[in-house]
DNA sequence: CTTCCCTGTAACATATTTGTCATATTATTG
DNA sequence: CAATAATATGACAAATATGTTACAGGGAAG
């Protein structure tokens, strides 16, 4: 299982940064707050944590220049950043990008949408090693021992629905056409129906049982996609 | 950051061409002018630039057919055109084949505003990157996961209705003619009813659902377009 | 060589999507 | 306000896409 993910929260508005705190510590992770941005900048550099949310508007230095500061600085680059910004203005969008933010959250914001995202930028971000244990949801995969267990039970999958499997666990959130499948799952130079891949798709949804067949979703007219959230 | 700019003048009147190319200079943009369409449709394919500026009334092929032109290639469909239009025109604005024009300045128009709605065009058509997220007032795509959501809820779509939204999502605030929609949306040698495009508007927005909805707006006589701005 | 498990395909079953039409509605024009 | 043109909408059947099952052949293990 993946360490207990530590947030720091940055907004000069306590009664937020507490909103926000108690919702992630319910879905399980820590978090750490700042009310401005020179606070933020030195806790950072000091607690390491493993995600900024970042409130746009703060008094003395703006969410954005921060934003700019930590790419800027090796150290604090690879830090991924959720801008909160209070109006979808255009303009901050746009400069948000180019600031290298991962996500931005336009308020008002539920606290689900807000933990859907958070973990959607964490999945993308944190790099699995190659042979990293990968644990979604009680469904487990460890390429060492080379097994797959859905709430610690093992399952019985077949060589290709393993490598599937993993291929999705590692790339979640993706949609993906059958012939990427093929390219990335099967190799490059084999020549294969398309139409096999359902049928592969249809054998790991079956070996995954009724508790997690719903991760393997349908993108009709594309192909298939590993994801947690809901379609 | 952003490159400069090249942006194409194209009026009959040397001395108004002057006038502009001074002001755009000043304000870093380059500029490169043409008197007459034939010579700027030339142009705009050896040199791509970045936006045109379009006189509305011009000896030979005049500015709206010259903008016709440029819509129905492929290759210069997706530079802006902003039209200068006398004001006795005025008419033409509301009437004529407003399709694909981004924007009207009326003459005489100050350097200031000539530069302001530029820019303004420039931000918004500038090209996001093509897997990059797009937002619109709760409104989501992402192009990667190839999910549509609406406040944090995903929104059910049929693949051509996706694409559609996508579509007007990445090309906002410009009209699109019915033809332009099939070209762009269904792809270039279908044959399909024009009316269809109707449908799956209608599809579109009743999966938007009344928060969304306005953001499509109907076109009278030309099309439809996208745009969080009031009609 | 046999047995057993995997695979890829084909065939059939379902589910969704799509393009059109006919019929309302709504805007425009004189 | 009536006449007319342009859109909106709902229904449907045809076309597509996906789900599911069965099966034959390949190959590894014994």
């Amino acid at each position: 299982m993946g360490q207990v993910k530590q947030i720091l929260i940055v907004d000069d508005e306590t009664a937020i940064r507490e909103m926000i705190a108690v919702a992630l510590e319910m879905a399980g992770f820590e978090c750490i707050e700042a009310d401005n941005a020179l606070t933020a900048h030195a806790l950072i550099i000091d607690a390491k944590p493993d995600m900024v949310l970042l409130d746009w508007m703060m008094p003395k230095m703006s969410g954005i220049e921060l934003a700019r500061r930590l790419r800027s600085d090796a150290l604090t680059a690879d830090i991924p950043i959720i801008m909160l910004t209070a109006r979808d203005d255009e303009d901050h969008k746009i400069h948000g990008l180019e600031a290298g933010i991962d996500d931005y959250i336009t308020k008002p914001f539920s606290p689900r949408e807000l933990v859907a995202r958070l973990k959607s930028v964490l999945r993308r971000v944190t790099p699995k090693g190659i042979d990293q244990v990968v644990e979604v949801e009680g469904l487990r995969l460890d390429p060492v021992s080379h097994r797959a267990s859905s709430q610690g039970t093992a399952l019985d999958l077949g060589p290709t629905e393993y490598r599937l499997l993993q291929f999705f666990m590692s790339h979640q959130d993706r949609a993906y056409s059958r012939t990427q499948l093929l390219d990335m799952v099967w190799g490059g130079n084999v020549y294969v129906e398309e139409r096999t891949v359902d049928v592969h798709i249809r054998r790991l949804r079956k070996a995954l049982g009724d508790r997690h067949q719903y991760l393997i979703q349908t993108v009709r007219g594309t192909g298939y996609r590993f994801s947690t959230q809901t379609q």
